[in-house]
DNA sequence: GCCCATTTGTACGTATGTATG
DNA sequence: GCATACATACGTACAAATGGG
């Protein structure tokens, strides 16, 4: 379950998904922390550079929110979503 | 001498080989303090992240016991070390 | 106990090089 | 040429542990 797999899907963005459903399912609730990169690289087998763009994806679409030197988190329902 | 050089070899690793032969010869025994990760930084002109890989190999190796807030030390040579 | 400097730990930001399709 | 993916490397920020005064 939530394996990365090859394929016409570029990883990064099999693993935003992974984690949009995570939200969407309320498995990660607003405000919870995403886990780190450096967690992300363990649990999915990733390189550093596919996990951000997977975050950044999330990151533009308003789902997640960033502070450097903390970490990601869940943004607010009501956070303003780009491009919406 | 012990100078680090671009090429094949990364950085971190040419620190590790560097820092593992200042103990095997001697002139790091067990007990002494490895050079901080700021004085390391100052003598071979490396970034932190750099360093710190080259001493997570040390101590993956057993060679090197670290202790958060105080530093790294040459391990005892009958400390146990991992896959051996 | 409290501050403070030092040191390691963790985390994100950015850039570059290599390889593959 | 371009997008994907991995690895290396540097930079910056925040957090926690240690030890001295």
């Amino acid at each position: 379950m939530g394996q990365i797999t090859d394929g016409p899907v570029p990883k990064y963005a099999q693993l935003a998904s992974i984690l949009r459903r995570r939200i969407e399912s309320g498995a990660l609730a607003p405000g919870d922390p995403i886990p780190s990169e450096t967690a992300l690289e363990g649990e999915f087998g990733l390189a550093r550079g596919t996990i951000r763009k997977a975050v950044a994806m999330l990151r533009e679409e308003g789902v997640i929110v960033t502070t450097r030197g903390k970490g990601s988190y869940v943004a607010d329902q009501n956070e303003s979503r780009a491009g919406e």
